[in-house]
DNA sequence: TCAAATTTGATAGTATTACTATCGAATTTA
DNA sequence: TAAATTCGATAGTAATACTATCAAATTTGA
C-alpha cells in the first residue's frame, strides 16, 4: 500500500458512544491513549481512573464520552474493523480476476499492521494487537439488547459484507459466504493470538509469509487447489 | 454415542487449582454451580460472593479451591476440553479409513452437547455453552507466566494433539496439522457463538446439520473435495 | 474411640472498581 | 458579551476482589 494517508474519516454507529470522541481534542486523546493502555495491559487491567491519570484528565470527563470501558473497547475495535475494510477495498480495487482478488484480500488480512511511529494519531499497530489479544467475544457484552448488538457489530458487519462479496466470486460453490468470511478473519486472528501469547499451541511460526501460506492453503477454493 | 457413563476421571494440571475440587463434596458443588452461573450470566457477572450465596457456602471456602474466578473458569474449560478429547477418541476408535475418521471427528466437534438432565453431576450442555460464549482468550489471562500458561492450556493441547493426529492422516499434504486443528475447533466454536448471540452475522443457521456441512466443505481435504 | 489434624463457616476488614452527582471555572458559540 | 456548553475537581456509594482470623464441625488414624 502506498503512503496515502488521506485520513478517511470513519463513521460510527451512535450507539457506540455517548459523545463523539472525534469531536474534541480530549476525545481524540482518550482514544489514542486507551489503545496504548489496553494493548499493553489488557482490558481487565484497564480502568477509566488509570486512563484519566495518564491523559491527564478526570474520570467524569471520560464518562461523558463512553458509558463504560466495554463500550470504549468496542469503539476501538470498530475503528480497527473499519480500517481493515478500507485496506481490503484498497488492496482489491481494480483487480478483475476473482482468484487474484481473493488472494490480495487474504494477504491483507494476514498482514501485521506497521507502527506509524507517532503520527500523533491512533497507533494502528497497537490497535491490531489489542483486537487480536482481546478476541471477538470481548467486544460483545452478554447483557446487550438486540439494537445494541447491531450497533456494536455494525463495523464488523461491513467488513464481513465486503469480504463475502469477494468470496462470492472466488468461491462460487460456497453456500455461506458470510460464514466463510468470518471463519477466515477469525482464523487469522486466532493464529496471530497464538503467535503472540501461546506459540507452543501452534506449528505456524510468527513469520507473516508462513501465516499467509497456511491460511491460503486452507481457504483457497477447491478448483484451484494445487 | 451410547450411554456408557463410565465417569472417566479427568486429571488436571495442579496449576489449575489450589485444592482439588474433586476431592470433596463441596468442591464438586462449586464446579457444578459455577458452570450454571457462568453459562447463564457470563463471567463478568459471576462473582465468588454470588456463588457462595447460591451454594450455600462462603467466599473463604471457595478461595481455598481457586485463586480467583479466572482460574476457576479455566478449570471448567479444561474439563470441557478433556471431555471433548474423550468424545473424539470414542467417536473415531476402530475407524481405519482416514477420511471417514476425519469426518467422524468433525461430526463430533459440530455437535451440541445434550443436557444430561441433572445427573447430579456437571451439566455438560451448559459447560459447552459457557466455553463457546466466553471464547478462547477468556481462559488465558494476560498476566500469566510461561509455566502458568502451560498449565492453563494443557487440556486444550491434548485435544489439539489428538485432532492433529487424525489430520495428519486425512490431510497428508498439510504442513501444519496443529494449526489446522485449532482452526477447525475455533471455527466451529465461532459459528456456534454467532448462532447463540448474533445470528445476523452469519448465514449458517442453528441447525447442526448445516453447521457440519459448512465446516466439512471448508476443511475437507483437497483430494476429496467434490 | 479419642486426640490430632484438617476443613469449613462466620465475621471482619481493606483497597480497588465502577460508577453518579454536584458545582464552579474555562471555553466556545451566537 | 450573554448564553450555552464543556471540563475539572471533589465527593460519595455500592460492589468487587481479595486477605486474615478464629471457632465449630468433621475427618483421620493410632
Amino acid at each position: 500500500m502506498d503512503t496515502l494517508r488521506s485520513h478517511v474519516s470513519l463513521v460510527f454507529d451512535k450507539g457506540l458512544y455517548t459523545k463523539d470522541p472525534m469531536s474534541s481534542a480530549i476525545g481524540q486523546e482518550i482514544i489514542r491513549q486507551s489503545v496504548e493502555m489496553i494493548a499493553d495491559k489488557g482490558l481487565d487491567q484497564f480502568t477509566f481512573k488509570k486512563l484519566a491519570q495518564q491523559l491527564p484528565s478526570t474520570e467524569s470527563t471520560i464518562y461523558r464520552y463512553f458509558q463504560n470501558k466495554h463500550q470504549l473497547a468496542t469503539y476501538l475495535a470498530s475503528y480497527h474493523w473499519s480500517q481493515m475494510e478500507w485496506r481490503l477495498a484498497f488492496a482489491t480495487a481494480n483487480i478483475d480476476q476473482d482468484i487474484l482478488r481473493f488472494e490480495k484480500a487474504l494477504r491483507e488480512l494476514c498482514r501485521w499492521v506497521e507502527d506509524d511511529i507517532e503520527s500523533s494519531h491512533i497507533n494502528e499497530a497497537k490497535l491490531q494487537r489489542m483486537v487480536i489479544t482481546s478476541g471477538f467475544t470481548t467486544f460483545l457484552p452478554l447483557e446487550l439488547n438486540k439494537s445494541e448488538k447491531m450497533a456494536y457489530t455494525s463495523s464488523y458487519m461491513h467488513l464481513l459484507k465486503r469480504m463475502s462479496l469477494i468470496l462470492q466470486k472466488s468461491h462460487r460453490y460456497c453456500k455461506h459466504p458470510e460464514a466463510l468470511a468470518t471463519a477466515i478473519i477469525e482464523s487469522v486472528h486466532h493464529q496471530m493470538y497464538l503467535q503472540l501469547h501461546t506459540p507452543h499451541l501452534t506449528d505456524v511460526t510468527s513469520k507473516e509469509q508462513q501465516l499467509y501460506s497456511f491460511i491460503h492453503q486452507i481457504f483457497t477454493p477447491q478448483s484451484h487447489k494445487k
